[in-house]
Order: structure tokens, then sequence, then C-alpha cells
DNA sequence: ACTAAAGTTCCATTTAACGGAACTTTTTCG
DNA sequence: CGAAAAAGTTCCGTTAAATGGAACTTTAGT
């Protein structure tokens, strides 16, 4: 086991709970010996991979690391196109915007876009929520055929929600509804009393994938103005994979059933 | 050497004009052996410092890094306070604002506010500029004694504009009027027809210490312009100065020199 | 299909990381 | 203020990982 397995456990320990970390820190989080965890954040430190807090003992991310991590967005051009539909239609509508991505069974936000309305959906990024029982989950894994989808849960899943998908049959059930319809929605699923709006998006460049996610209060939300949320993510997201060639993009469908949901 | 060591200067590889690096150029930057190199990248990205662009081949910093890059900015809540008065100060007056940390003689950005001129001021996160020679680093350097900006350069400088100091005498003087004054001042110097006013902060709780700046064309900006920006920077610092309790902020001082310069 | 470039794997050697315990510093609280 | 506890650092021999060179495999270009 190398220490750059140490080294990115140390940087994992960090979340916007915890902004920096001492040696008793990783004594508790990681179950290292305190001769260890000294030396380790020390060589971070040294490294430039970390800067000590003040004068000394608390230990938080570097500018390096600040650097570094600001080239992910550019690196990553997929993020920075769907984040700039995600905010536009989030400014446009005032409601919470997001885009995430998925890794395994996990997403993960990338970044958001608050809302303007007093009543809106928080949520920070680098939180992780569950992907079958998510309507950015959902958008990513309808990319995956019906078998990979499988594969991802051997052991199959629980639903955290009343409306979260119950067994592997009901999930598949909703992913080919995903991809007739061209987006994914969520209802009380993670959040109760929030419905969310996603579309999943991939770069075959790169192997990226993203979704573009509004999430509103249910209630407030007319009829009309969520299949205006729907229409304008839908136009945003067909732009840029037509610009990038995602061949496995679901446009659009609105029929009937999603027009009074 | 530990592996961090290497790991950190590949880290260090990525700039705005590289995103993503291979085997080949870590040879060529780092010097080392292709073994070593490909070793190395596997195993960041094993370990979650990097990721694979696609299937193969090129590597570019993780979303880990950019997660905990991002915290950087909450863990040193003063850039957070202070980006948040530049943003207030650029929206309001339309002219591009960063701040920027001091690491040695060298100023780097680490947030921008691009404004909203169409003769703008463009500045990217990252980028390094000499302190002596631009309004930022005097703003920061001019929170230290005239001993230890000496110290800072036990080899002079090279000025790199004709509106630079030339000699550590000149830049002591400019120094002492960015402290009178309680803001510095620079026209062409890193960049001709460019002027920008910056104002220094530190946290004495962390040492953290930033530089708030406010740069524009100087050939459209009107002396009055000019006189409101530095008091809406002024005021913002202040504001932030008096909250930290940082005893080493000069408070504005306009003087006839200053109105009209 | 052939060649050059780029990347990976293998090997013995060298070096750094490890955990435990002793030691030092800082903090807590009577 | 001073003792005790908590937190952090340093030292040690042992163990495991990192190293560079060379052989080998894969990819890209013509």
């Amino acid at each position: 086991m190398s220490i750059l397995t140490a080294a990115a456990d140390v940087l994992r320990c960090f979340s916007s709970t915890r902004h920096d970390v001492t040696v008793t820190d990783l004594v508790s989080l990681l179950g290292m010996p305190k001769s260890n965890a000294s030396r380790l954040l020390r060589a971070m430190r040294d490294e430039g991979l970390l800067e000590t807090v003040g004068d000394s003992k608390r230990y938080r991310p570097s500018l390096l690391l600040a650097q570094v991590g600001q080239l992910y967005r550019f690196a990553a051009s997929l993020i920075d196109r769907a984040d700039a539909v995600v905010g536009r239609v989030s400014d446009q509508i005032g409601h919470t915007g997001y885009i995430s991505v998925r890794r395994g069974t996990e997403i993960i936000g990338v970044t958001a876009h608050p809302g303007r309305h007093a009543l809106r959906v928080v949520t920070s990024i680098g939180d992780r929520i569950p992907a079958f029982a998510s309507s950015t989950g959902r958008a990513l894994l309808a990319r995956l055929s019906d078998d990979e989808v499988r594969a991802l849960y051997p052991d199959g899943f629980t639903a955290p929600s009343e409306t979260a998908p119950r067994t592997m049959d009901e999930l598949l059930t909703r992913l080919a509804e995903t991809r007739r319809a061209g987006f994914a929605e969520s209802h009380d699923e993670a959040v109760r009393g929030v419905r969310a709006i996603s579309i999943g998006l991939g770069d075959p460049a790169t192997g990226d994938e993203v979704a573009l996610c509004i999430s509103f209060p249910a209630a407030t939300v007319e009829p009309g103005e969520r299949l205006a949320i729907i229409k304008s993510l839908a136009e945003g997201a067909a732009e840029i994979a037509a610009l990038i060639q995602d061949k496995r993009f679901f446009p659009l469908n609105l029929s009937n059933a999603e027009t009074a949901p």
C-alpha cells in the first residue's frame, strides 16, 4: 500500500463540514497510528499539497490543489458547457439547477446554481446520492444498457422512499420511460416535497457523462411551469449533444402522459 | 525523496495551457524514467487523484481534486469574504475584479470576476505575476517591513516595464506611499493600457493575506470613476479588516495627490 | 504490413514507510 | 498556578514500496 493511498484518504477527509484536519482527526477518521498521521500531514504540507492554518496544528487543502482542481472544469469541457446551460435555465426560471456525474452507483454534484425563490432546493457540491433513486441518477443510468445496469447492482438495492424504484424491474421500466421521454423525473425521492427534472449527456470524445438537473418544490410549481422547465432544459441539452455528437442522447418526446402528470 | 514529491510535481505540470498529461509529457517535463512516469500516473489514477480521459493514455485532475480544491476558498474564509467584496464592486462598476495571494515573490490569482464592458481586462485564475511589479503585489508587500521586503529580493529584480519600480529604493518608496494612501496602484506595468487598484488584507488568526483588486483600461476611465472605484474597494476592505481585526490594515487616506493623478 | 514512437512490465537494488514506544508540547481543569 | 491529560513529534528496527534500466507490448503513422 502506497503512501499515495494515505494521501488520497486524507484528501477525502475534507468535506463541506470539515475544512481542515489535525493529527488526531486522522487517527480517528482513518485509524492510522499517530506517528504516521503526524509525518503524513507534514510531508503533504512540505510537498505543497496541504497548508498549515496560521502557525500550526491544523491542515487544510493548499492553493496548488485549488488551482489544479479549478482546471478540472476546463479539462472536462462538457461539464463547463452543461453548467452554462443549467445556469441559464436556472436564472431564467429561478429554481435551483445543478449538474452531476455518476461514480458507480453514486451521483455526485459538481456545480450548482441556487434558485432565487424564497422556497428553494439547496444542494451542495460534493454531496452523494444513490443513482437509482434520483432523477439525475436515472438520467445517467438510462444511457447504459439494461444488462449494464443489472451488473451495477449485483445485490439489488433498497428504496429509500415510497416513490423510488423498489425492484430492478421497476428501475428498468423507469429507465425505459426516461429514454422514451428524453428526461428523468423524481418526486419525493431524495428529499420530500422536492421534484426534479434531469437530462443526461455524454461526450464520446472523452467518455465523460453528466446530468443536467433543475430541482424545485413540488407544491409551488404549476404544470405549465414544469413543462417550461423541461423544454428549456431539453433545448439546451440538445444543443450540446449536437455539438459534441452524443449518439446516445435521447431527444425530448412530450406525449400526453408527460404534459399532465 | 518520497513519491509524494513526484505526485505533487505531476500536479504542478497542469496549467491553463495543459489540461492533461501523458507519460512522455512527464518524461520531458520532470526528467523521470518512463517506467516511473507510467507507474506514477496509474497509481495516482488508482488512488483517485487523477482521471484518465476517455479510454486511456491522457491523465487529468480528478473530481476529488476539484472538490477538495473548491474547499480551499472556504477553508481560507478570508478569501471568500474578500471575493464577495470584489464581486460586489465589480458588478457595481462593471470592471474586472479579482483577488490574489502572494507566494514568495509571486502573486497568484485565486478568484476572478470578469467585467461587463466591451473593453475589459482578462485575467485567468492561477496565473503568476511578479509581486514588486503589480498593484496586488505591492498591496501585499506593503504589509511587510522594509527589511522583510529586502530579504525577499536578495538579488534585486529587473523591472518588466517603464512604470514598474527599477530599484529596491524605488520599490520601498512606493510601498511607503501604499501604506500612507491605503491602496496600491499600477499603470502599464504587467499589461500596457491597464490600470489597477489593489488593497491588501490579512487575517491575524490564520496568517492568510489576500489582495483585492479592480483592474480597468486606463484610457476609458475618468478620474471621478477611478476615485469611486478606490472608495468602493476601500470601504469593503475596511469592513472585512474590522471584522477580522487586521491590525496591519492601512485605511484609505485620500490626499490631493490621489484625487488627481 | 512495416517501422517508429509511446507505454507497460519485470527485475534486483535502494530507499522510504511503517507501527510501537518514548519523548515533548499544548491544553484542560481543579 | 500547577498537575494531569491530551495532542503532537521523534526515534527505532523491520518491512514493504519506489527506483531505474532493459526487455517487452501496444499504438500510430506511412
